[in-house]
DNA sequence: GATTATGATTTGTGATCACACTTGCTTTGA
DNA sequence: TCAAAGCAAGTGTGATCACAAATCATAATC
């Protein structure tokens, strides 16, 4: 019997050989649409259409009607009475509302991770907050789809490393859901202020590394809650002109 | 012209009329998948086919898929790599995990609640009670099934006080998780020790009907953590069963 | 001239079909 | 006797079609 040696031979080209993976048409639409949608690149309140999304994509309306239905159920997407479905509007309520999830929720998983990162992890976002200093200092062009992404890895790494299979996938939602709010702050920050957002991040840095999850909680709910509090003065004044 | 008339008119009859609503079969198909999955009659690691349930629900293939997608995304269901699905399988870990998350939001969420409860919300908690007692009373038919929808009832009129359109869906979501696995609890406790579940959810109300959201929050801690111990203790004896 | 009817277009929903992959069983070969 | 190949039933995925409801523009009516 020559089995080992088959099943050596086997194992030999499986090091070599990297597996392909068997993603579906519809997870692709939904990671894309998920994509725009924490990065801002729906504005609230804007109404999707199946048949256009699924031109847009160059697929059938097959896969973007599942991926749809399934942002409505996390509540990335709201499904009016007509049936259409939109991004969800912002309003005052909505921003407390969000904000205050993400404290709670966050802030939990943050101070869960600083007793449970080591080494490794921490390397890993000073890694990527080095990529934004980087960035940084080619300030000429403004990268804004680059901050959202890097801001969202250095959160999620540290989110990652929580251990809660729970928590994480919620966080997901409420990042899904403030995402067409956050991008305005964000890009309004990077032209105007220049207040710098990495600060916050070194701060929650530190204090992940002296393994000390109350300061990190603190960190991390002062970085959330900045562009919400901006956003809030924003829509306040705009009401009061509306007012007017 | 008699526009205003006309709209009076309008009025009138959309008084009297009870709004219709177009409920979709899917609509339907998620409410009953939901409702079988908090209930707990489906058993953790029981896999789900589209064309079975299709059958068993009688509608084709296309509502049911569309379902199972969306109770996928919130965690309700588990996709396997081989592409058929499942309820979840209960894990120590699991079980710790969800039960964790749910100290930390259903508890943020009653504590907000006892802040905006008004004599109205808390007479209609108490008539939930009432009904329990009721049933209670005629012990000879023990209607796990009622137990379950009661109980279910009672904690959600509380979570619909807290005000949060953000939370909410985080708690079903957390119910819609852990339902398979409390069922078995509920089961144990409505056979067995018969200690009373609602001497529990009395001291919910007393908490709230006293605008005290510290109590609250520490009697609902007592009350979801209990079944949550008894599976945990339960598990970990047919662990050391198997080790054997 | 403003409002209501009417028709065409667009949109979501559900059903059905074709295809690829998985799974379990049978058959074949050593 | 046992393992591997082959076959058949079952399953998820995507495409397409039919239909009903909504939307919008045009026409008709007061």
């Amino acid at each position: 019997m020559q089995k080992a040696a088959i099943e050596k031979n086997n194992e030999a080209i499986a090091a070599q050989l990297a597996p392909v993976g068997r993603e579906t048409v519809q997870d692709r639409v939904y990671s894309e649409l998920r994509r725009a949608l924490i990065g801002g690149l729906f504005e609230p309140s804007q109404v999707l259409t199946i048949r256009g999304l699924a031109d847009a994509l160059v697929t059938s309306t097959m896969p973007v009607r599942e991926a749809l239905g399934r942002l409505i159920t996390e509540k990335a997407l709201e499904a009016l009475p007509n049936r259409s479905v939109r991004v969800p509007p912002i309003t005052l309520e909505r921003l407390d509302d969000l904000l205050r999830a993400r404290i709670l929720i966050e802030g939990e998983a943050i101070a869960l991770a600083a007793a449970r990162m080591g080494p490794r992890q921490i390397a890993t976002i000073e890694t990527i907050l080095g990529e934004w200093d980087e960035m940084r200092a080619l300030k000429h062009k403004k990268d804004v789809d680059r901050e959202v992404t890097l801001n969202q890895s250095f959160h999620f790494e540290i989110y990652r490393s929580c251990g809660s299979a729970v928590l994480i996938p919620m966080i997901e939602s409420l990042w899904l859901q403030s995402g067409p709010c956050i991008r305005v702050a964000i890009y309004a920050f990077s032209e105007a202020g220049e207040v710098d957002t990495a600060q916050y991040h070194r701060r929650i840095v530190t204090a992940l590394s002296t393994q000390d999850g109350q300061a990190a909680r603190e960190s991390l709910v002062a970085d959330i809650s900045r562009p919400f509090t901006f956003l809030r003065s924003k829509l306040q004044a705009n009401a009061a002109k509306d007012q007017t």
